[in-house]
DNA sequence: GCGTTTCTCTTTTTT
DNA sequence: AGAGAAACGC
């Protein structure tokens, strides 16, 4: 046998040695699942059924892309550079510069990011003279990006009533403005290529007859415009290899189709879809929770993870007072893990939403424990690095309007808004694009802008000729970033990180450069463009020390630790509030907690408080129901479970409970943060009130059958 | 045109 | 509570 194929279970050798077919794989969490589509990849390759040039292997995050292609350099002794492995944006990408010609688009075409994006829909908005009350930006882009993940443009999609229809017109003038700007957002990516390959036939032909193999991972994150992206590049008879787990499909939000598992296994007529449960990540108690808690799911494929390691320790379970509590007991746990010789990069703190992380990080800070913030601002996301990169930009290509707004007054050089407006409605009189229009621009406004202009041609004219870092270097002088931060107080990370991006540039030369030969000098310069939008770069902080790690649930997915803290297991906060109430919403938060359950290997801590500042406001919760499907055998309750997750009953809640306002319901003889009891609803706890003497009605959180608002006269609440 | 105050909003996020 | 954006005043 292959050394490739040693050490595989029985399941994972049938996925990487499968026949030349369609297959889908499900791949439970730590299944090993990396280690398949690698491996299949290399198999391939190794027993001649395909040369390096014929694959292409699609993924999600640069992260995955760049471990792919790690895994496989060490499997395989080939040069690697001219396989297709990347995320399905930088395939895209790669695309549609080979053939901007054909696809419509400048080849110096640049990428919007999200942010980037949503100040061009704001220009928009500005120029149609659109109610930005009826129609807020943020909606707008939302709306447009999730018709684009659809693959419906402006001019296909449905109008029911006169709202949408005049969304569907801005939707219409967005992509007329990213033309006339030669800009595409990152959906475009996607469209914009699937159009391509649809409309033109020899070039569809070409991919289709190159691409045999075509291997998808996260299929289940796959939204409707990439599953058809994927029939149409496989449409030419390849075979396509999808790995995905539909447990893990946390990303329905934002337009993921779990369906897609279910669609592509009938319209692919997958006959044996493998399925891969072994896991090899965490011990039996954790499994078994996890696979408990999904239990509760409806729609799934079906799946249950197994291992052959121990059944380990109990999970431990903690109720904390309050939110502080709980971050002050989680502190006292990892210095006693410390204590005992684990790593504190091994100690992952785990939470539902971002704003979670305040209290946490306070009490790490306060306890000196080093810790990790993943999520943070990106460094191609800073300020001064876009600033600087619209400078590049406007290098590039002088139309971009939105490179342009950005730093037209930045560092400021006396352009305000009314000669910009000025300036905006000559350049939509005459279609011309901002920077075009100065010279329109007679004589009156137009002295502080022609100036700009000028910098904007001595940059260009100054840029052709040079290698790209001295090319970055002179646009943040001349642009006057580089004085502007130096005099700034506190602006000395902002000069570093200016430094910083001629570094990154000049590497980015050193690894990717002088790739596609032919074109001018520029073209270094849009594919490093290209690279800060797609790749927006590590989320930087200090990664070097020994750190526990903070994280969000969602960018937990595919990491794994010793030991891990779910925090904040709270109903209405984990189930988040905002889901709880449909059966599709609550489904996906439970896949959430089971991505966050199975990042365990060893020790796993749930915990949840009874008061919780949220908004400026103290909530008083219930434990989440997440807690309660699971198995008490497994768990370990290190304070006293009583009754219900939420328990402790009259005079528990804490040394302040704040009777009902003076003259409201003095007699009621109920209080906020009090436990009552409910015939229909059950247990909760009164959060809220309003309203006096008969009229007093109490908000109160009953868990699992949500928040209600009762009134005292009329429901039957008694004390718990 | 620029600095200060007020108002608003608040799930998750990669590309 | 706290950030970011819009409104306000000089």
């Amino acid at each position: 046998m292959s050394p490739l194929l040693q050490g595989l279970n029985p399941e994972q050798l049938a996925a990487v040695t499968l026949p030349q077919q369609h297959a889908l794989i499900l791949a439970g969490a730590g299944s090993g699942k990396t280690r398949v589509l690698t491996t299949r990849i290399a198999w391939l390759i190794q027993t001649n059924q395909a040369g390096p040039h014929g694959i292409l292997a699609v993924t999600f995050t640069n992260k995955a892309a760049r471990e792919m292609l790690t895994r496989l350099s060490a499997m395989l002794p080939i040069n690697l550079r001219g396989m297709w492995i990347g995320t399905f944006h930088g395939l895209c990408n790669r695309l549609l510069r080979a053939h901007h010609r054909e696809a419509g688009l400048p080849q110096l075409f640049q990428i919007l990011d999200q942010a980037d994006q949503l100040s061009a829909i704001k220009r928009l908005v500005k120029s149609l003279d659109v109610d930005d009350e009826k129609f807020p930006p943020r909606e707008l882009q939302h709306f447009i990006n999730a018709q684009k993940e659809q693959g419906l443009r402006a001019s296909s999609v449905e109008a029911w009533d006169e709202f949408t229809k005049r969304r569907i017109e801005i939707y219409e003038a967005y992509e007329r403005q990213c033309n006339r700007e030669g800009v595409v957002d990152f959906a475009e990516l996607l469209l914009r290529s699937f159009e391509l390959l649809s409309r033109n036939e020899i070039l569809r032909h070409h991919y289709q007859e190159r691409f045999r193999h075509i291997l998808v991972d996260e299929f289940q994150d796959t939204n409707v415009l990439q599953y058809r992206w994927l029939k149409l590049l496989g449409g030419g008879g390849a075979s396509i290899f999808a790995v995905g787990d539909d447990d893990q499909s946390i990303y329905g939000f934002r337009g993921a189709e779990v369906g897609n598992m279910r669609d592509f296994e009938r319209e692919y007529k997958v006959g044996r879809v493998i399925r891969l449960e072994q896991n090899y990540r965490s011990h039996g108690n954790i499994l078994d929770a996890a696979n408990a808690i999904i239990k509760h799911n409806e729609a799934r494929l079906g799946k249950n993870l197994w291992t052959d390691a121990g059944s380990g320790e109990p999970i431990r379970v903690f109720e904390a007072m309050s939110d502080l509590d709980e971050a002050r007991w989680i502190v006292e746990e990892i210095k006693e893990l410390s204590r005992d010789g684990h790593a504190r990069a091994e100690i992952a703190l785990l939470y539902r939403s971002n704003a979670q992380s305040r209290v946490l990080e306070h009490a790490l800070f306060s306890a000196g424990l080093p810790y990790r913030v993943y999520g943070g601002l990106r460094f191609f996301e800073r300020a001064e690095v876009k600033h600087a990169l619209a400078y590049l930009r406007l290098i590039a290509n002088p139309d971009d309007d939105t490179a342009f707004s950005r730093v037209v007054n930045f560092p400021t050089r006396g352009i305000g808004a009314r000669s910009l407006e000025q300036l905006a409605d000559l350049a939509k009189a005459r279609s011309l694009s901002l920077h075009g229009a100065i010279r329109e621009l007679s004589g009156k406004a137009g002295a502080s802008l022609s100036a700009f202009a000028a910098l904007i041609e001595n940059m260009r004219a100054g840029a052709e000729d040079l290698p790209l870092p001295e090319m970055v270097d002179q646009a943040i002088e001349l642009s006057g970033l580089s004085s502007h931060y130096r005099n700034e107080k506190e602006g000395a990370d902002r000069v570093a990180n200016l430094d910083e991006l001629i570094n990154a540039s000049a590497s980015f030369v050193a690894e990717e450069g002088g790739r596609e030969v032919g074109e001018e000098g520029l073209s270094d310069l849009a594919a490093f463009l290209a690279h800060a939008s797609l790749e927006a770069g590590e989320h930087q902080a200090g990664d070097s020390d020994d750190a526990v790690q903070l994280m969000t649930v969602h960018s937990a997915k595919g990491l794994e630790f010793n030991v891990v803290f779910i925090s904040g297991l709270e109903e209405g906060l984990f189930p988040h509030e905002n889901a709880i109430l449909e059966e599709k919403g609550l489904e996906e938060e439970r896949r959430l907690m089971y991505v966050a359950v199975t990042r365990a290997r060893a020790r796993l801590y749930l915990s949840f408080a009874q008061t919780r500042m949220l908004h400026g406001q103290t909530r008083y919760n219930v434990a989440s129901r997440f807690v309660d499907e699971i198995p008490v055998a497994l768990l370990k309750w290190l304070t006293p479970k009583l009754r219900n997750a939420y328990t402790a009953g009259a005079g528990a809640v804490g040394p302040s409970r704040p009777a009902l306002r003076q003259g409201r319901a003095g007699d009621s003889g109920f209080a906020i943060g009090q436990n009552v009891q409910h015939g229909k609803f059950g247990l909760g706890v009164i959060v809220d009130a309003e309203g006096s003497g008969n009229d007093t009605r109490v908000q109160v959180n009953f868990g699992h059958a949500g928040m209600k608002w009762l009134a005292l006269a009329v429901a039957k609440l008694t004390p718990a």
